[in-house]
RNA sequence: GCUCCCGUAGCUCAGUAGGAUAGAGCAGUUCCCUUCUAAGGAAAAGGUCGGGUGUUCGAAUCACCCCGGGAGCGCCA
């Protein structure tokens, strides 16, 4: 049982015990300041209106009901204590602070099994369908997508390493407007050829953007785009064919960018093959029956087939007023969603709904998988197909959870396939789906202006736009990063390494949910609070490690434990220590939240900690025996959990920088 | 018009299941390499947490109202 959860235990025992309360939750926490202790409860305080008792009262008498028990722990049949001290302090909080014995258990729990320390083994391997990346693919990837594809890469690995199995798709639109566009383009725009740039789809970047905006310029051009996507609903066409040979075109140079990076998949769906097996109109049968999804005879969508979104409950008594605006809003905006339009064919939601019922399995159909050819991973990269021809023996459909790294404009297209398979009665799988909703990423005003975007109207940031070709490509970024690390480092081996840890850092290290301000500048400085700065503590302690012969041996537990319990360590050991028995509930923390900022802060203070600790004590000159073993276990712990909280940032730990 | 998100140091951001003195990095100012990797360490400086009101033992965090920024509400994807 971990700390966490006997220390929980305790303190339900102890209210239980003096106030005869049992608590509902205890809330435990780590204390700012590391003087008060590891841990923290305000129960005292929450039970202060309950009990009608001070909370520095109920705080002094829970602290010494705990004080009483035995709070140790058995190695070798020997008891050493859990805690230092229990304390109560004003305004009520009960704190506990770790014992030295406890602490430096730790390095014994790390160090008998580094791989699997932070990790959990679950018995029954739940199935997780992780889509990300999804460029459409008529274009380079820029730094958006590659937010999208850090965060996507950071899911699979904590996934993965908490005991889930992790199926990442990446989902290609081949059939939509936007290769239709690209398309066009590069018939008419002779002008703009591909040999003057480095990959087709940086060429492809600049057809689409300019197309784009010749098109909407002109009526003509507009028709001819209509015509073209009409043809393009039989998948046996000239056109179909054609259009998606550039889409794999385009993916091949795409999948050549994150291959760079280090991102894999496991499949590639084609949205032309979700057309070509009818999965839509499988979807759209169970649709049509559902009391929620019905035909407009009349109104402004007459003819469409739409899924109820507003709340109809909800309306009961309403003023004048909201009435009226309610009526105005009419004229303009259809409250429900349209998933197949008045000719006919469905929308992109509509698609997405039967998109996540194959995902659950509930469609009934599969599609047919063939082994990808592009060379861009090691691991296998199946592509779906439409065809009998694809393997029988594999399937990516029937997950039990879907997460979807998605950005935020897509929110309500979500919450609708959401709300439809609820109707349909999924409700378990409705709940099983969550859209991964990351921040949009905008580049700074200085960062925009040398990209040639117009930034005299003194916005404070630029939205990144395919459409009208403003963006930073992640192909070009990576360059950038390559030039900046040789020019202060000269060339080094393990310089994609580095490069990739600083540019997948960069994008991990904020707040999921939050937009960030992209700074072309900043973000190729890669001190402090970086990829690099891990990456390096990393390789310092590898390099410490090389110089000796030292081996763990954990026979010495009972020996060493005793020394400890009646040694002073050095306050900057102790502070290491504090940080990394914390290491396994920040996975599990950041997994859950979806954050990986949260890893990357924990990995960055536990590198200050030990930077300081570096600085300041000799490891392989340690003054004596007991202490050079205890320097060279607490680095070679270091090491281990570096490398492995790396792993699930998608990033590599060079053995020497 | 409606809905949602955001506003914290000069800049970029942590911190928001209410907690103790609001934290980092960058930039700028000082120090520390005859010692295990200076891509490092130490120190100082930098704040009306957008504004206001309220809830309570306690508010950056919760509620309400303003102000400012962004996104969504497509027979686009």
């Amino acid at each position: 049982m971990d700390i966490k959860s006997i220390l929980e235990q305790y303190i339900r025992k102890a209210v239980k015990q003096k106030y005869d309360v049992e608590l509902e939750k205890v809330h435990l926490e780590h204390p700012e300041n590391e003087k008060w202790g590891d841990y923290a409860t305000n129960v005292a305080m929450e039970l202060a209106k309950a009990v009608k008792q001070n909370p520095i009262e109920i705080a002094k008498s829970i602290c010494y009901e705990i004080r009483g028990y035995e709070l140790s722990i058995t190695e070798i049949d020997k008891k050493y204590k859990i805690f230092e001290e229990v304390n109560f302090v004003q305004p009520g909080f009960i704190n506990f602070k770790l014992s030295q014995e406890w602490l430096f258990s730790v390095l014994y729990l790390i160090l008998a099994d580094p791989e699997d320390y932070g990790s959990s083994e679950l018995v029954n391997k739940k199935r997780v369908a992780l889509e990300h990346s999804n460029v459409n693919p008529n274009k380079a990837a820029h730094i958006g997508h590659l937010r999208n594809a850090c965060l996507g890469q950071f899911l699979e690995r904590t996934y993965e390493f908490l005991g889930y199995h992790v199926e990442v798709q990446y989902y290609t639109n081949d059939l939509g407007v936007q290769v239709a566009t690209s398309s066009m383009g590069i018939e008419k725009l002779q002008d703009i050829k591909p040999s003057g740039y480095k990959k087709y789809d940086h060429y492809a970047w600049d057809v689409y953007s300019k197309m784009e905006s010749y098109i909407n310029e002109n009526d003509d051009l507009k028709k001819e785009r209509e015509n073209l996507m009409h043809k393009l609903e039989d998948s046996t066409s000239t056109e179909s064919i054609k259009q998606k040979e550039l889409a794999q075109k385009i993916l091949a140079e795409q999948l050549k960018t994150f291959q760079n990076l280090g991102v894999d998949y496991d499949v590639i769906i084609y949205e032309s093959d979700i057309v070509a097996l009818k999965m839509w109109e499988k979807a759209f049968e169970k649709l049509k029956q559902n009391e929620n999804v019905y035909y407009a005879a009349e109104g402004k969508s007459a003819g469409c087939w739409l899924v109820k979104v507003s709340n109809s409950a909800k309306g009961k008594e309403e003023s004048e007023e909201s009435k009226n605006t309610k009526e105005n809003k009419n004229e303009e905006i259809e409250e429900d969603k349209i998933i197949v339009r008045a000719n006919g064919i469905p929308t992109y939601t509509g698609k997405d709904i039967a998109y996540h019922m194959w995902k659950f399995g509930l469609i009934g159909i599969d599609f047919g998988y063939k082994k990808a050819e592009f060379g861009t991973q090691s691991k296998d990269l199946w592509l779906t197909t439409s065809k009998g021809d694809g393997q029988k023996n594999i399937s990516f459909s029937g997950v039990d959870i879907v997460l979807n790294v998605i950005g935020g404009e897509q929110t309500y297209a979500m919450e609708v396939v959401k709300k439809s398979l609820e109707y349909l009665g999924f409700k378990e799988e409705s709940q099983n789906m969550t859209h991964i909703n990351y921040g949009f990423v905008y580049l700074s005003p200085k960062t925009a202006q040398n990209l040639g975007i117009d930034t005299s109207d003194g916005k404070e940031k630029y939205g990144m736009s395919g459409r009208k070709g403003w963006g930073i490509k992640i192909d070009d970024f990576i360059e950038l990063v390559d030039e900046k690390l040789m020019s202060d480092h000269g060339e080094f081996e393990s310089l994609k390494d580095v490069r990739n840890g600083a540019v997948k850092f960069e994008m991990l290290k904020f707040n999921t949910f939050q937009d960030i301000v992209f700074d072309l500048d900043n973000a190729l400085n890669v001190k402090g609070f970086s990829g690099p700065y891990i990456q390096y503590t990393y390789a310092r302690t590898n390099s410490v490690l090389e110089r000796t012969n030292w081996m763990f041996d954990k026979s010495l537990i009972g020996y060493h434990l005793d020394i400890m319990k009646n040694s002073n360590i050095n306050d900057k050991e102790v502070s290491v220590l504090r940080s990394l028995y914390k290491f396994p509930e920040i996975v599990a923390r950041s997994a859950m939240e979806f954050a990986p900022n949260i890893l990357c802060n924990y990995l960055y203070d536990l590198c200050q900690r030990y930077n300081t600790f570096y600085n300041e004590l000799s490891i392989l000159n340690a003054p004596d025996e007991f202490s050079k073993e205890f320097r060279l276990m607490l680095t070679s712990s270091i090491n281990r959990v570096l490398s492995n909280g790396l792993f699930l940032l998608g990033i590599t730990a060079p053995r020497k920088m």
